[in-house]
DNA sequence: AGCGAATTCACCATTATTGGTTATTGACGT
DNA sequence: ACGTCAATAACCAATAATGGTGAATTCGCT
């Protein structure tokens, strides 16, 4: 590690077990670069917690009475886009870890994983990383692959290589017209692929085809 | 050999290296219930292979000449959607390991994660799980993770709480009259809604609006 | 040789979507 | 109290999408 002329890091905490909150402010009172900048019981006034504080990291526990830790990343998200959330998981809740990935937070510590390593967790967050522990890694990419027998939807479809072309399109957001174009083909060729399709993917419309498509291709457009 | 409680499970490698393949056939013969049908150096006659043994779990290692693991599961999963398959990966590489995600791996383990796990990881991909070992884990959600810049789209377009709710709506595949019934609106109201919307996302189109809407909300896509 | 499926194209009628404009109500902030 | 804006709603006109039917061509499979 090289010495480094590092700005003091401002850290806010919310976190309801008083235990947690002093542990950890114990830890950031010893590390260099870091500092406490204050320390809540709940969410109740997060908003202007944070305004008052300016923090450049936020360690966010997942589960609080009133506001849910995942409640508070989705309000934070909504105001303060930028702001780094490390969460707080005190036992191994696949759904609750889940659910704060999806509200926004940027990465996911387990209380018992030994607080040494937060310091490196809050340094990663801070510069754009999505640290988390091997276990919390290893929960939420078990819910993400859950959804992988839908993946498959499409081929279970059954559908044309022509028609899956179109679809492609369609997906993308094109009209039958810019497809016919696209694929130089006439507009009731288009017309004629997508009521096939319509009616493989038991569908009747633009909108049902894509989202039908897409809950069974999310991997994919994860790429565009 | 036929006897016994459980079904002997027949498995199928692809693998370049030599030594791979030895250790796992040792592995495997001194295994109970589990049986090494065959083993190949290469993907050149994939489907033959897997037609001439009828295999109950595939070990493909990642990176191979010509055909590579990536590609030799895009052909299985089109031929054999059901079959499971466990990716064997030499080295950590994000990008690669994501790759076999999306092509519809179900398991991922790195060779030198110790054979012992092997077994495990194999009756888990048997038995519908997605095992991997932590470091995979870690490495696939970091690629995940990074996608999450876009995830705010929505925001940056500021649409009122309304029009997410219309836009929502019509992500799913709804019909104008469908989202007024709904929303409890009348058909105007959602036409207006919908009017703002496009104006805002710079789109004029439901295929439009649900596409960009999507890239920019992957994750709570992920729950329909 | 013939069957079926994919791909191509066309016509017709109905319904849906889109864009323009206008307007009322209530909430919020200065 | 005034202006802004979200939410609601309506009318009109043009364009797009949907569903039904039919049909020619090509290609693979039997």
């Amino acid at each position: 590690m090289n010495l480094q002329e590092k700005k003091t890091l401002r850290i806010i905490m919310f976190d309801d077990n008083i235990n947690v909150r002093e542990s950890i402010a114990l830890l950031l009172s010893t590390t260099e670069n870091m500092q406490l900048a204050a320390s809540f019981d709940s969410c109740k006034n997060l908003i202007s917690d944070i305004d008052a504080t300016n923090p450049d990291v936020v360690i966010m526990d997942i589960d609080m009475p009133n506001i849910t830790g995942i409640e508070a990343v989705k309000i934070l998200r909504a105001k303060f886009p930028q702001l780094p959330v490390l969460m707080l998981t005190g036992f191994e809740d696949d759904e609750k870890v889940f659910d704060s990935l999806c509200a926004g937070a940027n990465g996911y510590v387990l209380k018992n994983a030994g607080m040494e390593s937060l310091i490196q967790y809050i340094d990663e967050v801070h510069s754009g990383g999505a640290p988390m522990t091997p276990v919390i890694a290893r929960k939420v990419l078990t819910q993400f692959t859950k959804l992988q027998p839908s993946r498959m939807l499409n081929q279970a479809y059954n559908l044309s290589s022509r028609e899956k072309d179109v679809l492609q399109l369609l997906v993308k957001g094109r009209s039958y017209k810019m497809i016919a174009s696209d694929l130089n083909i006439s507009y009731e060729t288009v017309h004629s692929h997508i009521r096939k399709i319509y009616q493989k993917l038991q569908v009747n419309s633009v909108g049902e085809a894509v989202s039908k498509t897409i809950s069974g291709n999310i991997l994919k457009v994860l790429f565009f």
